[in-house]
RNA sequence: CGGGGCGUAGCGCAGUCUGGUAGCGCAUCUGCUUUGGGAGCAGAGGGUCGCUGGUUCAAAUCCGGCCGCCCCGACCA
């Protein structure tokens, strides 16, 4: 992409709205624009981001034997009924009326519609298990958004909802689940830890928070420090060896880990002190087993292999795609501007060009840009006519990983400069190398 | 929902106390010079001072009402 030709509203100076480094450099960088409180529309170079996200998040459901399909924003009010919450949810939910005067909603999460769809059409336990996601816009209408789309009132959701025919096979899919996250955030250059949630009326051991680590993060949390040291399980694990998951889950949930509301200061302390961590984290993922609160009034049944129909053990699993770009900033930035893990970054190579316009130099640039692009890369090249400062700034404010600049100077000699933004390493390197070198 | 704060040019701000024809920096446009860490000079454009009533000869400024946004707390992915 040239960047002449692209629309990248950066920003010099920081919106007076913006207190925390995530929102200041999001809209620093031209990744959102707020437009209304907790309300934000993904610019360009945002949306890349998001894409880039959502893609990692599909491959690592699908992996798991999750299957994707699409639910509609607005819900008839009919159905949150039959479960009870239409009652239950407060002022959060934004409740609308069709002009039959219909009550609707737009929809805060899918547990209602989702179990509608599988009682429709799933008959047999030999249908099962069946784990089916989404990733759709959510809107929850809160007292107060804040941190700017690290809690908006309109935010991306992914979230899957299992069915199993016994409370057994519903812990394998919350393994499958549990294993996919920990996969998840681990590609996204995040180390993710999970937590003990508290469960609500439904009990049991089976609701976890992911919670990534970062010095500005919402909550304080607590935890033993083997947990950094943990493997992510591998691409090529059986997610159908039920002793094999449980295995995982149960090494991942071996050590002290909470946040503070569930903090139990007495079972920290008899962690060794060298190995106790106490933090700050970002929630970025949620699962949960609850059972059969949904399928029970909602008559979601099977016939089971004895002959009798049973209600369908459900859990669900969430992830904030919108929440998760604000919280890779916020593990992930210095004073220049953001650090993109490559995974996450909206573009993979930034080209700079110091002199638009130089014959030379130019010709230089376009050369790479070909080269560049045809080894796979997607390139941001900086063909404005600006000054280097200029151009140095830009680039370490958006965070591409790595920078290719090319200026008169070393182009003398045939040569380009590579910075590593993370680093801010540099080298210097002959025109021809360059592919190769982002290559290895 | 309780407490606090802020709405003046695209962005960041001054001006409000003490009423008197709206200003600064950045950005934008034109020209020239410049080109390895947010350039210099010269010129230009851009504002119903959040909205609405009122007081006054006169309101960004004083008074009332409303709206929007931010921060702290309670609540949450």
């Amino acid at each position: 992409m040239r960047l002449s030709r692209y629309f990248m509203p950066i920003l010099r100076e920081t919106p007076r709205e913006a207190e925390i480094v995530s929102h200041r450099l999001m809209l620093r960088a031209g990744l959102i624009r707020q437009q209304a409180a907790g309300s934000f529309a993904w610019l360009p170079l945002g949306l890349r981001v998001l894409d880039k996200i959502n893609r990692i998040i599909r491959e690592e459901q699908n992996r798991s034997g999750a299957i994707e399909l699409l639910m509609p924003t607005i819900q008839s009010a009919d159905l949150w009924r039959e479960s009870g919450r239409y009652e239950a949810y407060g002022k959060e939910m934004l409740r609308i009326k069709d002009r039959h005067e219909r009550d609707m909603l737009y929809g805060p999460t899918n547990e209602e519609m989702i179990t509608d769809i599988f009682r429709a059409y799933v008959r047999s336990y030999k249908e099962l298990p069946l784990n089916l996601y989404h990733i759709q816009w959510k809107f929850r209408d809160e007292v107060r958004p804040r941190f700017g789309v690290m809690r908006s009132r309109e935010f991306l959701m992914k979230d899957a909802y299992s069915f199993d025919l016994d409370q057994a096979g519903a812990r394998h899919s919350y393994n499958k689940m549990f294993v996919a996250y920990l996969r998840t955030f681990a590609r996204l250059g995040l180390k993710s830890i999970p937590m003990r949630a508290d469960t609500g009326p439904i009990g049991g051991d089976l609701s976890h928070e992911f919670i990534i680590l970062a010095s500005t993060g919402e909550s304080e949390v607590f935890c033993h420090k083997d947990y950094l040291g943990f493997d992510t399980p591998p691409a090529d694990t059986d997610f159908d060896d039920v002793a094999g998951l449980q295995a995982i889950v149960d090494r991942w949930t071996s050590l002290y880990a909470a946040t503070s509301e569930m903090h139990d200061a007495s079972a920290f302390e008899s962690i060794p002190a060298d190995r106790r961590m106490s933090a700050r984290g970002i929630e970025v993922g949620h699962i949960f087993y609850f059972g059969t609160k949904y399928s029970a009034p909602m008559k979601a049944t099977v016939m089971g292999p004895d002959g009798q129909e049973h209600e369908v053990h459900m859990g669900s699993y969430g992830i904030g795609p919108t929440r998760l770009v604000a919280a890779l900033i916020e593990a992930s930035h210095d004073e220049n501007g953001i650090i993109w893990p490559e995974a996450a970054a909206p573009f993979d190579v930034a080209l700079l060009n110091l002199k638009a316009g130089d014959g030379a130099t130019d010709a230089a640039c376009a050369d790479l840009y070909t080269a560049l692009q045809a080894a796979g890369f997607d390139v941001l090249y900086d063909d404005r006519d600006e000054r280097p400062g200029a151009k140095f700034a830009t680039a370490d404010l958006i965070g591409i990983p790595w920078q290719v600049v090319a200026g008169p100077k070393s182009l003398a000699e045939g040569k380009v400069e590579l910075k590593r933004r993370a680093t801010g390493e540099r080298e210097l390197l002959p025109l021809g190398d360059v592919v190769a070198r982002l290559r290895a």
